[in-house]
DNA sequence: CACGTCCATGTAGTTAGCCTAAACAGTTCG
DNA sequence: CGAACTGTTTAGGCTAACTACATGGACGTG
């Protein structure tokens, strides 16, 4: 019932090694191991199984682990406390985004910090690897959904909504709609795509847009960088879909953006974190920042 | 944010002073001493501070207890988790109980018990002690309050009702009374009446009678035992407001109980304990036993 | 099929932290 | 004023968790 041996399985959990464990922890894997050790003897039940060369949490094992998340919770809420008590939101939070949200957000939110508030930032491409896997090694993950899909859901890790944001059909100037107010997926039929990777969440609503026209969009490019797909599209190579308010910075009045009827087509931004360190006083002060900072930019677009 | 210093911040809050803490967990009283500065030098705040010789809480440290409080229910739901999956409510309980709802209760829950899970019981008077008190030094506190009446609440335990029992007019066989069905306020004026002892909970029924009858009883005796009330009722001496399903154990057939009408009489059994203490399976076991045994006993009584 | 690699886990030695013991200091009360 | 309480300090021992190093399976590869 020792604490630091739960949350070590609780690492264990969340890292699939008792190798990455020590690594997070700084400790050795023989520490790691024996500390699990004794915590399956004191338990009296075995809470892993080796596999391969690895290890594996037995059924007990995960639902302890589940457990002792909650018992770093109220330990958590208990530290925030006491920083509330002395009242400085001060040390270190680590962040990853992908790069749109970044470029969109973090400016703002780092420039109303308080300076001994240290916010870590790194950027992920959000296609090549498991987001919700990055909560532990960063505090808050900036991840993007589409609106209603949770594909994070059930992973228990705590999910804060910043925004939502459209999503726009890019033309080049000169295009024939360029000139309408809006776009409906019928007048699409028959333009050639630039798309993003496959995986991607916009992917999802290419696809509905073609079920929808009731015909196959004929894609051309596939890319992951929004510049790129940008500069293919002023070009006049062909059109693509692209997020409303971090659009168009690089080059302005060049791309045309058209709102997208007749099909829902926006993407929720979100932060994830492990339910523990969102307890954190200077994390929840970060994600306050990130909350005020989405509004304030969603204020603005709008307000044009 | 060690565990097992806030454990003692809480312990302290519960019990007042750093020498019961440190007989509470077999510790030396230095050791206490030593665990809480540590504790105050990482805070960054005092914690406590002396007053005359003993030691009160800080706001701040009041706070952190009360947190702590939520750690170890954390704590020890996980440990009781594990208990599940081993499935074994094993261990000691201890309990103390006024004596009525000792007699009424324990036999029948103890006969049910596992062996291996041993209860430990004890009776204190309720009228002596603060009994919200005892949850300090036992698992399980039964106590009874009138009804509506919930004279411990705020102080942050876990309070589980048992049953409700109502109180009867007790009457010696012969007594004019004794062959209605049921009794008002107003029939009992003029009565010489055996009481409870000053402070009792039964106190306040007798003044709503009083209130409800518009004259004062005539109190000739005060007791705090049953037993020693129901010899007195028996011997002539006066009535008594007496538990119903407690009553006349002893001498059967020579007490005649009389529901009281007109103004709601009974009381409340109900188990309090620390939260904390709360969640472990074979407290919970031994509650669930007590809520049978309580349940079961009303039914054959109202069965009667 | 032997070899290197990558895991987890034993073993021995070191060290840090918590405890006891005993002396000390402030407060209350007879 | 001293006896009997408080809580605190200091010194020192012991437990327990760590590191370093060695061991033993499991996987991939030449």
């Amino acid at each position: 019932m020792d604490v630091q041996r739960l949350e070590l399985l609780r690492e264990l959990a969340d890292r699939g090694s008792v190798t990455a464990v020590a690594l997070a922890t700084h400790r050795t894997p023989s520490a790691v191991s024996q500390q699990l050790k004794v915590l399956e003897r004191e338990a009296g039940l075995p809470l892993t199984q080796r596999q391969g060369r690895g290890l594996v949490l037995t059924d007990a094992g995960r639902a302890l682990a589940r457990s002792a998340t909650d018992v770093a919770v109220s330990l958590a809420k208990a530290t925030a406390l006491w920083d509330e008590f002395r009242n400085l939101a001060t040390g270190e939070v680590s962040l990853v985004t992908f790069p749109t949200a970044g470029q969109m957000l973090l400016p703002g939110v780092i420039k109303h910090l308080r300076p001994d508030l240290v916010l870590n930032c790194a950027d992920e491409d959000p296609e090549l690897s498991d987001f919700p896997a990055f909560t532990a090694e960063y505090d808050i993950v900036l991840a993007h959904s589409m609106s209603g899909q949770l594909s994070w859901a059930g992973r228990g890790l705590k999910v804060v909504p910043l925004m939502t944001e459209p999503l726009d059909v890019g033309l080049p100037v000169g295009h024939p709609l360029a000139d309408r107010t809006w776009v409906r997926p019928s007048d699409l039929i028959g333009e050639t795509w630039i798309g993003v990777t496959e995986g991607y969440p916009f992917e999802r609503i290419l696809h509905a847009i073609e079920q929808e026209a009731g015909a196959r969009l004929s894609m051309s490019q596939r890319f992951a960088d929004l510049a790129l797909i940008e500069s293919f599209v002023i070009a006049g190579l062909g059109i693509a879909l692209v997020p409303r308010y971090t659009s168009g910075g690089g080059q302005p009045g060049r791309l045309v953006l058209k709102p997208l009827r007749g099909i829902e087509s926006e993407r929720q931004i979100v932060a994830l974190m492990r339910p523990d360190r969102a307890e954190r006083l200077a994390v929840r002060t970060v994600i306050e920042s990130l909350r005020r900072e989405a509004s304030r930019v969603q204020q603005s677009q709008t307000a044009k």
